[in-house]
DNA sequence: CATGAATGAGACTTCATTCAT
DNA sequence: TATGAATGAAGTCTCATTCAT
């Protein structure tokens, strides 16, 4: 029995769970089994339950693991000089480049949030943590005078975070929406109505 | 026992399929077992399946109604002679007044329309059905000058339907949301920035 | 509630039972329903456990109302001159002439009576009955110096009905077996190698 | 668990084949559950399905095994001198050796034969299998002289081949019927009566 | 006599999890 | 550490039979 290095147990542990993620997007996640997720994984089950101690664990991990990522990501967006285009890119990331099968992997994740504590939890930790840094930018920005708010900041803040949660649920749910061409129009909007970078001003 | 009357049997289905819906909604599609809605609705399991040939057209069933109850729901709309008093009138009535239950077992639907094409299909069609129907009042509105747009009023019609998708998801989703307050601040917003009833303007 | 006419009941009965062989003929005992046979004889379940108390009484009343048939036969072999031309019109009614259907119900029956003493008490009634009194016809025959036996007469005719058997048995079960032309071949062989019908001879 | 021996595999599907041929015996096909055949073979469910993936599957199982017997037991008939002798032997070994059970078995897969195709075609295979190894081998028999048939060659083998269908039949059918007795008689009257080998023949 | 809705035990099968090797 | 055969509880659905009307 040589001790695996630290690497390679978190080399299978996402290999692991890159097994599961694609099983849970196909199929959702109480019709995929164990076997699938072995067999997607090239694991055994035996394996599996070393890393995994049930098949919940592998949501929640999923779920950190999409929280780590995001946590990363946010770092970007602090940086961008321009906060809607930060906004839009994210979108555009989120909404149109990631492949359908993912985000039907969220629906699938929000509904197991419903009955799995631990899934509620990491996932509603990910949404406050992107939604406040947000928010707190945006304000800081409107402060600052480099936003210009047609409106209470607050509210437009919040406005601009539920409209990206519904691009994000109407793209994962309706398979004939154009989130691309959508997306285009809604930023030309939001900055004619709603809220714009000073710098983006034409003289 | 004689033959029941069709108006006996319609019951039945109905007293059934909201024992289904409770079930669903609190323990989720597939967790739930064919004896937990029995036990619900107070039925035998050979019962049931008289009325409904599997769990799956149980699913379906819930949308079927929904979808009617819809469809009658649309009428008032027409009714309604200010548009924006309308959808804000429909997001406060589905968001707000309906318990969250209700909309957890949206999220389930959702999630298995992504395998059962029957629940897809009626979803979808419901779906579209409000959309189109809010889309062309909106138009006409425009048309007839009654509602004046701030911007292309198409393109303001699909961010008022995706925003009505983020309320809904974000309350479905987020126990901290307060819904009714933050519909009331949108729609103060949606009226300054975006769309107005011309009867709303104080002369 | 009216009294139905002894005749009336006779005909439901036979109604039942009819509908109740077309089921098993085409799908076998166990998989045919009693719902299965309700529709197929126009009949409620509640009518029909009136006439017959079990699934089961139905495969035994099938199986005397054979019986019957076959004992209403018997009376027209003894009237025949010629036994072998007998044996042989038999032969010929229930291999060739009925439809292959009703032997595998045949089949049906005789793997049901491994299993219900009933059936296997009719069945064998049945049989025995047939073949005693071909027995008996052609010792008498033999005696009478009208059958001559090329062997022991005993012998010959146990092989005749085992023969029988067999006919019968390959038929139910060989969809490539051509009955008509075997028959027609094998009675060739019969007269000119085991047994004769003396008025047969050419002088 | 380690990987099992193909060996291993081998026999514990073997031993889960003879658990099921008892009890089909016994109880025939559709009153056996599967319960029961865990029981007789000592399994549990979960690894009976691990070895045939449904109860169909099993008869087909059966079904195969019996003629992979058969195909084995055809070279023996091939090697011995004298034919008729070859199928006496058959005749006693299948018809007087084996458990009536084993016959009983026979009728319940004729039976399923009726509706499952796989098992329609197994069992035909290897009827005809039989069937032409033993026409073909009384054919060249007869052309070469060692072989006298009293009669059409052709008509006299079908004759047999049907006679031992019915020699099983009623074997399989008939509780008071005395085998070994008959096929003794039987095989004295074909020898005199349809065909001889030469070496038979007393100078 | 007849109806047909209702019952509920029990059938087949699956699958998360374990454990001997 | 890893394997993969094995477990067995539990799920969905069927269907012979009953009984209120």
């Amino acid at each position: 029995m040589p001790k695996l290095t630290p690497q390679q147990q978190n080399d299978r542990r996402m290999a692991i769970l890159q097994g599961a993620e694609r099983c849970f997007a196909s199929k959702g996640f109480h019709p995929t089994t164990m076997q699938d997720i072995c067999r997607e994984a090239g694991v055994s089950p035996g394996a599996l339950y070393l890393y995994f101690k049930s098949k919940e664990a592998l949501i929640v991990g999923i779920c950190e693991r999409d929280r780590q990522e995001v946590m990363a990501g946010i770092a970007q967006i602090e940086a961008v000089p321009n906060l809607l285009d930060a906004l839009q890119g994210m979108l555009v990331h989120y909404c149109v480049n990631e492949p359908v099968s993912r985000m039907k992997l969220m629906v699938e994740i929000f509904a197991e949030a419903n009955r799995n504590p631990d899934v509620a939890a990491t996932v509603h930790e990910t949404d406050h943590l992107i939604n406040e840094r947000f928010r707190a930018l945006t304000l800081q920005g409107v402060a600052d005078g480099r936003l210009i708010a047609k409106g209470d900041p607050e509210l437009i803040v919040d406005t601009l975070i539920v409209l990206s949660d519904g691009v994000f649920w109407r793209r994962a749910t309706d398979p004939t929406f154009d989130a691309a061409h959508f997306i285009d129009g809604l930023f030309k909007l939001i900055r004619s109505n709603l809220m714009i970078q000073k710098s983006d001003l034409v003289p």
